[in-house]
DNA sequence: CGTGTCACCTGACAGC
DNA sequence: TGCTGTCAGGTGACAC
């Protein structure tokens, strides 16, 4: 499910919603999900009598800081929330439940089962290396040309389909938008980063600022499942150039957009806009 | 270090 | 109808 702009559009609706909400108990019913620590009852235990003082995002991660501590959230394919009242009825795949002193629930729901939650010390991501390690937060105002230009030469070799979904070298980025930004930047997903010239990598940065920002702002791409905390589908799947796109014409030249496998995933390219030399 | 494969799960869908 | 295989927005472990 969730990129950048789908969780920032969660974070969003949470940090409205649960701000200064106080947790009286937690209910855990898939013991799975929680990480950290890795006693289940010791989770609870921190929560219990917490506020929610905010709601923070660094690349795909959800941030919770409550009390004493930061709760990690990582919706990994199909986590999501909603708060619901304490009498509605309890939906399937429902696993953790934060029960509210006002009587509202925030419920964390998860078909598949791979999302995951860390409670750690406030601000401490040194016992998750995935958050830890994240590289440049690429809506900042920080993530400049110069920085990106910088993230690309420290690689020594390696395709670009595989660089920009490397959450060390640009955070937030997924299977969808690597697409949507190699289209834009005109770049063959098979591209060697080591190949890059320098007004590639100026194509790069603007790809991906414009590609995420427009996301966001439309609150997200929904393709299956995705909505957002209130429920809501986001609109960026209709902007979207390339992915799921394939057997139709590419918007800027007609050629029939194509579909690979590339490390694995799916990938939507136009075999004429971003032709294998990768000029232009 | 890079890359390919698999595993973690459930559900949707195509094809037989 | 039902079975089988494939695929899915992510990441981490593992083998080369």
């Amino acid at each position: 499910m969730p990129e950048l702009p789908e969780v920032e559009t969660v974070r969003r609706g949470l940090a409205a919603l649960v701000t200064g909400k106080i947790i009286d108990h937690v209910t855990v019913t898939l013991g799975r999900i929680i990480r950290t620590p890795d006693d289940v009852e010791r989770f609870k235990m921190m929560l219990a009598g917490q506020r929610i003082d905010s709601v923070d995002r660094r690349g795909k991660y959800l941030l919770l800081g409550v009390g004493p501590y930061t709760l990690v959230s990582h919706l990994r394919m199909e986590g999501r929330y909603g708060l619901y009242r304490g009498e509605d009825p309890v939906e399937i795949h429902t696993h953790v439940i934060f029960h509210f002193t006002d009587g509202t629930e925030l419920r964390y729901k998860d078909v598949r089962q791979f999302g995951t939650m860390d409670l750690v010390p406030r601000g401490d991501f040194t016992a998750l290396p995935g958050l830890h390690a994240l590289g440049p937060e690429p809506l900042d105002e920080l993530f400049t040309v110069d920085v990106l230009r910088s993230q690309v030469r420290k690689k020594r070799s390696g395709k670009m389909k595989m660089l920009l979904l490397d959450q060390t070298f640009v955070a937030g980025l997924g299977n969808i938008y690597v697409d949507e930004v190699l289209y834009l930047s005109r770049l063959h997903p098979e591209a060697q980063v080591t190949d890059l010239t320098e007004k590639q990598v100026q194509r790069l940065h603007g790809a991906i600022v414009d590609v995420l920002s427009r996301s966001v702002e439309l609150g997200g791409s929904s393709i299956k499942s995705y909505v957002n905390g209130y429920g809501q589908e986001g609109g960026m799947q209709h902007q979207l150039r390339v992915y799921g796109m394939e057997n139709t014409p590419c918007p800027a030249c007609g050629t029939l957009i194509e579909k690979t496998r590339i490390g694995g995933r799916g990938t939507h390219f136009c075999p004429t806009c971003q032709p294998p030399q990768g000029r232009a």
